[in-house]
DNA sequence: AATGAATGAGCATTCATTCAT
DNA sequence: TATGAATGAATGCTCATTCAT
């Protein structure tokens, strides 16, 4: 677990403005090219900073690339709270968090790339240094409404909860990547014809068949 | 569709023993390092063969990579092949499945690994390139067995064949990464509690629950 | 014509010591190598300069050559301007050029080479871009002091101003390799037994009885 | 002076067919890209020959070079034998030399090309190597057509046989490369207006009235 | 004699990081 | 604190030459 902060306290001191527009321009160059691609010189000149100054802020390319990697999961959490703090029926839930992939991985197409990346950096230490606090919260949540089921009977209680819940991950995982990911949208386009998921509604539907099926008595 | 070669003839030229030691080689290379970051001298070292040789073999470090993605691709399509012959009912196909995916894993983690490199490299070319070879083949076996289990009244009739099958890789492919991949594999920890998945007959188990209901009437 | 910069504007900001110190080096190296056998991390060690920093002022390989080049023809152009402004008669022109060139091949070794490597590379695109600037200004001296010369009555008029020019200028730029490249300098001690076109005199005596003749009606 | 053969005796005593293959697949790859940058492979393929073959033939890669030299210096000699020979008055051996330029410049583009290569490569051994042979024959032939001339009358006497020679030559080099070199070909068209000197009879012309006019009493 | 696969030093170019101003 | 010029190790790829068959 680490939830340390990745940048030195120079960082917090500058203008909120200044600060974001260095945000933006590396989550945009990790995001399009990966940690090992990404360039600290052209994220300078985007977010016209020197790079002496980036690495004023930033003790080297890596520690730069968690923060960012911070940002956009705090980025996804404030999405995730939403959902887990409401008190609904466990196939609503899936219903808003698929709306909510689809709405969301429109929207922050980059966080989604930065997430793919990252899930696959060769990198152990950001794997490991992540997946927790990424995966953590969905876990806790997904297993959380799970149980919620098993008590309201909407959820047969034969199934482990945890076990459940990272199978539901796994599906929404990659409906995500499907929304902004160059190898998954292709994937996405082989098994279902469309070039990308468009048919939301379809999406949704079928999605919530499948899972609300799995989860019946 | 690409199946044509990637390599120059001389490669097939060569011994088997030097050509199994340069695909090993190059296979933990870009395994461990992705395309961008991967050496092609630190290959050429590695498989005990001059530089000068391998761009013999090869146009360029691309095409190595290729054909590298190509020989794993292979050696899971055989493995993919003996399932789909069988004739059997859905939930025994899904269970073989995911014995498969359990064994294989385990015994070529490289592989796996490339294969989730594959899919975040940020190159289209590449994405479209193998999405279509690795996807088409799963995409067909899964529906094709999806549709003769409605046929049997295994499976509902109410969705979409293509799109199920979709979901049902969705769950194996994260379960595949979830036996080699150091994302993944911590993801899978911080779900269900286990370092890897290492209790094989719960995930079996647990997996079948989850589908055989998803497709039940 | 290519009267535009070939590096970048980095290398108008640096000291002119340092300028002066890559200029140097990476004359003498495309000087004796030629443009595809300068080896760019010679010119820096020679230039006491880093490679990176060489990669800071041009784009590559071929515009540093083009950059040098174009200094190279600067140097030579100012000789020419003064030639061109004076108002003397055509034979005394000539001798001046002569002189000049005797001078100039001697103090400017290098740069004489250079512009011999220029003439024989086998790059079109150089070949073209330069011959313009280069020849361009010689071409309308002399066929301008030609002209002058039908006027006043040095000059037959039944020859082609332009022709005519070509033809001066094939003696005079032959005489210039003459002074500076080693083919061209055997050439010259086959054809008169000396080692090199030493006894100036006798050149530029012997030149301009053959072009005064030649001009005569 | 370098007159010795720059090949092995083995090159001797292949089949006439196989050494004209050399030869011609020599030539074109040296004239076209030079000797740095002329590919002995490239050259060993198009000749339909293994590079080990080459390598028992030629001791190295300039030797290689020197013999293709050699060969298109005779190339060249045949041509001017005949000239030599013939016991005209100079001016109708200036008008046949000019004539054969033209002709043979445009037969044999590569030959030009590859002597334009040699008289600039930057190593000084090629240089006074071949100068000799290539230019004495020259030399010769023009100094005593000039010394027949000062006795027919055709020549003045106050101009030294040996530098006007010279002159000559420098005037008939470069027509010859404006026939068949890059750089050469621009710079004609710059001062005549011409794209290629399509317009031989008025370059004779222009060239006879010039030189006629230079050797005139 | 002929082959052509193998070699590996060499080169243009990139980029994370430093440091003088 | 901010700057951005400077650094130089690192990497993909080429090609003259060798040598086992």
């Amino acid at each position: 677990m680490d939830l340390q902060k990745h940048h030195k306290p120079t960082f917090d001191n500058i203008s909120k403005e200044k600060r974001e527009r260095i945000i933006n321009a590396a989550t945009m160059e990790f995001a399009m090219k990966g940690f090992e691609n990404g360039n600290i010189n052209s994220i300078a000149k985007k977010a016209e900073v020197s790079v002496g100054s980036l690495y004023k802020y930033f003790e080297n390319k890596q520690d730069l690339f968690l923060t960012i990697v911070q940002y956009s999961i705090s980025s996804m959490e404030e999405l995730l709270l939403n959902l887990a703090q409401s008190d609904e029926d466990i196939l609503l839930k899936v219903e808003k968090i698929i709306r909510t992939i689809q709405k969301s991985s429109k929207e922050n197409v980059l966080l989604v790339k930065l997430y793919n990346v990252m899930t696959s950096e060769n990198n152990p230490r950001f794997a490991s240094q992540f997946a927790y606090e990424m995966e953590s919260m969905t876990a806790r949540i997904y297993r959380l409404a799970i149980e919620q089921g098993k008590k309201t009977g909407d959820v047969r209680e034969d199934i482990d909860s945890a076990f459940a819940a990272y199978l539901l991950d796994n599906i929404f995982m990659n409906l995500q990547f499907s929304y902004a990911c160059d190898y998954y949208k292709e994937r996405f386009k082989i098994y279902t014809g469309n070039d990308t998921p468009q048919r939301d509604d379809f999406v949704v539907e079928q999605c919530l068949k499948f899972i609300k099926s799995a989860f019946k008595k």
